[in-house]
Order: C-alpha cells, then structure tokens, then sequence
DNA sequence: GACCAATTGAACCAGTCAGTACATTTATCA
DNA sequence: TGATAAATGTACTGACTGGTTCAATTGGTC
C-alpha cells in the first residue's frame, strides 16, 4: 500500500517498511536540493545527503544511479517551476508599460522568493552548463518568458511608446540580470559594501530601479 | 641567486635547483586561478594543481598552508586587480552623463575582460563569501568605485541632469550586475535560449542597452 | 668554507567518498 | 497461494585526496 504521497517513513534500524517509491524519491530530491544549493556539485557529500534522508545511499543510487544523476534531477526539478511560473504570466490584458512593470516586478520577486532557484543556477554556470546540456527535459523545451516579452515590446513600439529596433530576449535577459544579482551575489556584495541587498529596504529600492531601468531603456 | 621574477625552472626529476621564492609562488598562484576558476573550490584538486605546476604539491603546502589558503591568495589577488581598475579610472573631468556612460561601459569591459574574475566571484558566493570574511586584506578596504560613482551622480543632480533621491550604492550595483551577468551567465543563458551573450553583436547590444538602461535610471 | 635559515623533493598516510555486492522484504498478479 | 518483479537495508571497497614526514639542497653571512 503506497502512503499518501511525500510520507516519509521512520528513521533508523527498521527491518519493516512499507514501500513508497514516490515518496522516497521526492524525499531524496528535496534533501537533495537543499544539499547541492549549499554546498555545489562537488562540494555536496552522497552521504551526507544519504544520511538527512529518511532512506539510505543505496536508493539514492537505485533511482538516480549516480551522484550527477541526482544532481541532474534537482536542476530539471527548479527549471520545471520557473517554466510554470512563466506559464502563469498573463499580461495581455494590460497596456504595454504597465505590462512591462508587472512582469519586471514578477521576475523580480521571483528570484528573491526562489533562492534555491538562484544559486542552483550559479552552480550550474560553475560547471559550464554540462549538466543542463546533458538533459534533454530542460534543452530546446524553450523559455516562454521571451515570447511573453516580446508580446509587450510590440504592442508597446505598435502603439508609439516604445523605441523600435531592440531584441525581446535582450530585454528579458537585462530584468534576468536585475533579479538575479539581489540573490546570486547577495553574499560578496553583503561583505564588500556591507550592504544587504535583500534587506527589505534595499529590496525595495532596487526593485523600483530595476523597473526604471527597463522603461528607462524602452521609452523613446 | 633569484632568477627573473616569474621565471619557473624545468620540470621533473631534478635533484638540482635554484631558489626563486617569488617566481614559485607566482607560479604556483596563476596555476591555482585556473583551477579555481575552472573547478571551484571543492571541485579543484591540490594534486592536479601541484602537476600543473613548475614544483612540487609540498610548496604549495610550505607557502599557502592548506587548500584554502591557497584558494584566499587566489581570491585576494583578483580582488587588487579590480581594485587597481578602480582606482585607475578618472571621469571628473567628464560632463556628468559622459562621465556615467564611460563608467558604465569601462565597467562591462572590465568585466568581459576577466572572466577569471567573474567566476572567483560566482564561486566565492556560492560558499556565501566565507573566505572573504575571512581575508582582512578584502574586508572593509572598501571599494572605491563607489565613491567615484557618487561624485558623479552628485555633480549630475547638482546641474539639474540626474533625478535625486538615488543612492549611489545602488547605481554601482545595477552597473555591476548588468555587467557580471554576461559572463556569470554566459553557459546556462547559451544553453537555453541558444544565445551567445559574449560573442561580438551580441556583446555590443548588450552594451549599449547597459548604458541606456543606467541613463535611463537616472534622467530625470 | 662553515654554519644556519630558507627552500625544496619524494614518498607516504590516514581519512573520505562515490559507488557496489548481496541479502531481504514487499507488492503484484495470475 | 505461489511466483516474479520491484524496492530497500547493511556492510563493504577501492580509489582518491588533503595533508605530512623526513631528509636534502641552496644561498647568504661571517
């Protein structure tokens, strides 16, 4: 009998269990997870992980069938997230500079409130985007986020409040830089400057920054 | 007799030598970047280093003390690199706008430029700038650009060009962060949307964007 | 040229780590 | 109910890895 899903059985010296192949294996993935974005790829410990998880290494291996395997999993875990959130803008409706404020503010908040997103993503360009490479889940299933960009930036150039003639995945790319940095560098930054960028203070100023940067840089 | 300041002796099986402190250690340092930058922390290996080297695994060991030391000297040198850029850059005589749009654009170079330096830095966050703390050397020897930054920000509200109320911190970051992402980044963005942020056209988009972005922030 | 501190090399070590062998239990279904 | 497949736990291993030992060589100084 499989138990509700995410159950995670009892620990230690168990000769009875009931099985839950789901569940051990979201287990693993989230002990997974957490373990990856802090201490990176080569820096986590297959046991370490082993041990926080309510299973033992030898499932880790059984469903995963490596250390990158499990690694690969968590990345196509995050991007399976922000490609739903991407999914769930819907800015149609509203005019073109609002539109781009709400989106900005959107991926903007996103990262602040997906951290484990952010670093994950750090990690990964550590490692020259090998893995993502090397799963054909995330390759080629491209970002909607573009097309959602560029569907404001044309209603905005049709409608004169624009300036023509720039790239929509240049500008996606430039609000992804904005948000990012707040999380990815947050640590570096906190010790240089001591300043940090995720106090709600701050927060709230470079968010509004950010939104003025990117009307700043389509407004003609 | 020291040799030649980077001068490194021949390899292998040789049981005559010259002392030069300096040029092993110079030696040793540039091997380890690469490294680094290559690997991270965790993921570099002291043995691959040490055969990478014109010496032996035991100097490193005799002059850094451990991985980490040697990891700190890496970080810390590519630290006084950008810190000598700051310091070399001399905008007052500029008009304010000019004088933003040169350091905006020095800046994205700068970047570009040193990757070896973006990826220090990608690396040093994803340990939550632990080995920057741990350096006196990087702490609190504050980083000038944003003074620089400052001054012409204020000589540009003073001459009724730049809006008020921004802090300068704030400008700096945005600067750096539109700057850091297209190396930091560079994998996992060519990866996804198939798009090379630093090869020429691109790069050149994305710095004038850059500096319209930041112009854009503060024109009132 | 003799002495001493600064350097350097080669081999070695003890702990760690990813991955495995093997046995066992649980679920499925005819 | 019995046979087969899926899932799981325990204990182990071979290779790797950071770090060390110990002796030797070099260069400066008097």
């Amino acid at each position: 009998m499989t138990n509700t899903a995410g159950t995670v059985r009892g620990k230690r010296r168990q000769t009875s269990w009931t099985q839950d192949p789901e569940g051990v294996r979201r287990n693993i993935l989230e002990v997974a997870r957490a373990e990856f974005v802090e201490n990176g790829l080569s820096g986590a410990r297959v046991d370490d992980i082993a041990a926080k998880t309510a299973t033992s290494k030898r499932m880790i291996y059984y469903y995963f069938g490596d250390k990158e395997g499990l690694y690969r999993a968590v990345l196509e875990g995050m991007y399976d997230r922000i490609r739903s959130f991407e999914r769930s803008l819907d800015l149609d409706a509203l005019p073109p500079e609002e539109a781009m404020t709400r989106l900005t503010e959107a991926t903007f908040d996103y990262h602040i409130e997906n951290p484990d997103f952010v670093r994950m993503v750090m990690v990964e360009n550590v490692h020259h985007a090998r893995h993502l490479k090397a799963s054909r889940t995330i390759t080629r299933l491209n970002s909607s986020v573009v097309e959602v960009t560029r569907g404001i930036y044309e209603r905005g150039v049709a409608a004169g409040l624009f300036r023509a003639g720039l790239e929509p995945l240049d500008i996606s790319l430039t609000i992804s830089a904005l948000s990012i940095y707040n999380v990815s560098h947050r640590a570096t930054v906190g010790q240089v400057f001591d300043y940090d960028m995720c106090a709600p203070d701050a927060l709230a100023r470079r968010r509004s920054m950010t939104v003025a940067a990117i009307l700043g840089i389509l407004r003609r």
